[in-house]
DNA sequence: TTTATATTTAACTCACAAGTTAATTAACTT
DNA sequence: AAGTTAATTAACTTGTGAGTTAAATATAAA
């Protein structure tokens, strides 16, 4: 099931979805497990619907155990999206660069090298 | 005007406004610039309406030169969206990784290295 | 001042995403 | 077999995003 970058970005764009994405990197987690935060919010038909978005999108995969439905991140969607990113690297790293020198002209202060994610010094 | 991450994931979502960054990354261009490609497909306040949304979302700036709207990008949304993808790129890269070591197992074949997006080796 | 070019706004239609409740399927437990 | 837990499907409502055409605004050129 291969998914486009229309619908792995349209997945993306939508906290509660990402939010599970967070929770996922601390490993796999159930349907429920990954509810829990959210069912003051809204019903587990609708994150059912979320998590379907997100395995169309190829952001996770889900698998079965027993009556669960264990998901995992999934590589290849935030593979395709990095993918896509890296075409706009030079551009926004440039401009912190921009803003280095930007900084260094207005001000006295040392400020922190690294901080821009430690690339490119 | 500081957009969040769902706007900028959400304008991200659609290939004609993917299509207008990509044109933008070789430089300035107006409205009418930027529609050329599309003005078969849809209308000129189609084409209006995507670079708002672009413009919201923190992707690119307009500014004003007699009757046209010359448009660029904008690191800002950019940046956004590259910081959060930084707390899953160790994910994705070491699904590389394993990546490799399957291949050398079941390939007699050398793989070219560094094809990655050079980073990690 | 009229006309031409560039772009936006207004008002509307249509499709679809996101949520709901109620019912259903699936696997385990007693 | 009956009951419990986990998750999905069905059917529906509602809000919004993407497109339309027609009209308006803004600047430049004649």
């Amino acid at each position: 099931m291969h998914a486009n970058l229309d619908q792995t970005f349209a997945a993306l764009a939508d906290s509660t979805r990402r939010a599970m994405l967070a929770r996922l990197t601390r490993g796999e987690a159930s349907v429920s497990d990954l509810a829990k935060p959210f069912l003051n919010e809204m019903s587990l038909p609708a994150i059912t619907k979320h998590l379907q978005v997100l395995e169309k999108a190829g952001l996770i995969t889900k698998t079965r155990e027993a009556q669960w439905r264990p998901c995992k991140l999934n590589a290849d969607g935030f593979k395709d999206v990095a993918k896509w990113m890296d075409q706009y690297r030079a551009f926004w790293e440039e401009s912190f660069e921009r803003l280095d020198e930007y900084l260094k002209t207005v001000t006295s202060k040392k400020h922190t090298k690294g901080k821009h994610h430690g690339r490119k010094s």
